[in-house]
DNA sequence: TGTACATCAGTGAACGCGCGTTCACTGATGTAC
DNA sequence: TGTACATCAGTGAACGCGCGTTCACTGATGTAC
């Protein structure tokens, strides 16, 4: 958190501090672990500007943790996202997919645990975007019983894979303090055995 | 959260006030979901008496909240002893301690939630209690597997198990605005047979 | 080309609040003599 | 049986802090004339 003060924008690019704010409150955010211990007084403090100008930004606190989370989630998406080849099948596809989820739990603990506390306390606009990450996993779920000739419910399915991988990457977050000795690339490769989603 | 002030223990009965003090923080825990949205300040107004006099029991806010999540995992252990019946079989037990945890989680959300946030930062004591509770889960999965002849790890299947209970109880806690349209009582019956622990 | 001015992008002081913690104290009560 | 007193179980005022938010303001800068 720079005491420095930051550089007042010019004429017109007021819209960068806007950004700026954004960028140090999904920084602090992924350090505090959580979002209502972030004060708007301490974003403001980390880009180098005074309490009041997050004011010409958003209306106040509340809206400027809302439009934080909505960036985290997208970042989120983009992870998921970039992990897909499409020239590759989509069991391995689907297998990146979890890589890439325990990925990002991992490089961004605190984010990742921000995000879910909070996805349905914070508005329809959170809760938007998480159902849009959501629905990429539905996506190759339901390519990947296509492929099986397996009939069962992509939605019900993805909800299975996704409380689980939810679930090992939440309570194994710590390899050191940890009730449980496995390791969570175990645990998320066992996954889609178990649930029945390797091709036959 | 009485303003009436709490009448005075009379002499030699002072630990009567450690206890209120902790029945009152684990409710407000409960109230708030969290672990630090809850002070001093307000366990002590929740009881009726001045701050201060919480310092005669507990050497800081710290300490005062170590012991309370203990005595939240505790409670948490009792229910999921409760639920078990030596007079049935093992099968039918894992059943009911599922249950008992899907009941806790959807009773005392803010609880539960609390617990699995701060399970790991908050001391070995705390994390001591935890792993007392997924020991008992580890015993009643040993003797499941024991019964089927079956030779896979009793601790990673039942950390399959947790972790799997734990996401679905975590990310479908609102009926209401979740993202996920399936009930967390189909996704724990399922789970059993996913992982092939129903008697062949 | 010069200049008045509206607007933009902020600052700085102040507010009332709740927080954890320290300090000096108070009054009831059990007990030793 | 009476009483002095140590101890118990607290209280109340005060501290410095960070918080969200409001208010009046300032100074640079682009633009219209």
């Amino acid at each position: 958190m720079p005491t420095t003060q930051r550089p007042r924008s010019r004429r017109g690019e007021g819209e960068t501090l806007r950004e700026d704010l954004l960028a140090a409150a999904v920084e602090l955010i992924g350090t505090a672990g959580s979002v209502d211990q972030v004060s708007l007084r301490a974003v403001a403090a980390h880009v180098g500007v005074s309490p009041t100008a997050v004011y010409r930004h958003f209306d106040d606190h509340h809206a400027l943790m809302t439009e934080t989370l909505i960036k985290c989630w997208r970042t989120f998406e983009a992870a998921l996202c970039a992990s897909q080849d499409p020239t590759l099948d989509n069991f391995t596809n689907f297998g990146r997919m979890g890589a890439a989820y325990a990925a990002f739990s991992a490089a961004e603990p605190g984010m990742y645990r921000a995000m879910f506390s909070a996805y349905d306390s914070m508005g329809d606009d959170v809760l938007g975007a998480c159902l849009d990450v959501f629905s990429i996993l539905v996506d190759i779920v339901a390519e990947l019983l296509n492929d099986n000739g397996d009939d069962r419910d992509p939605t019900y399915v993805a909800t299975q894979v996704h409380t689980w991988v939810h679930g090992i990457v939440d309570l194994c977050r710590d390899p050191e303090s940890r009730p449980y000795s496995a390791d969570s690339e175990d645990l998320i490769a066992d996954l889609a055995v178990c649930l029945g989603l390797d091709p036959r």
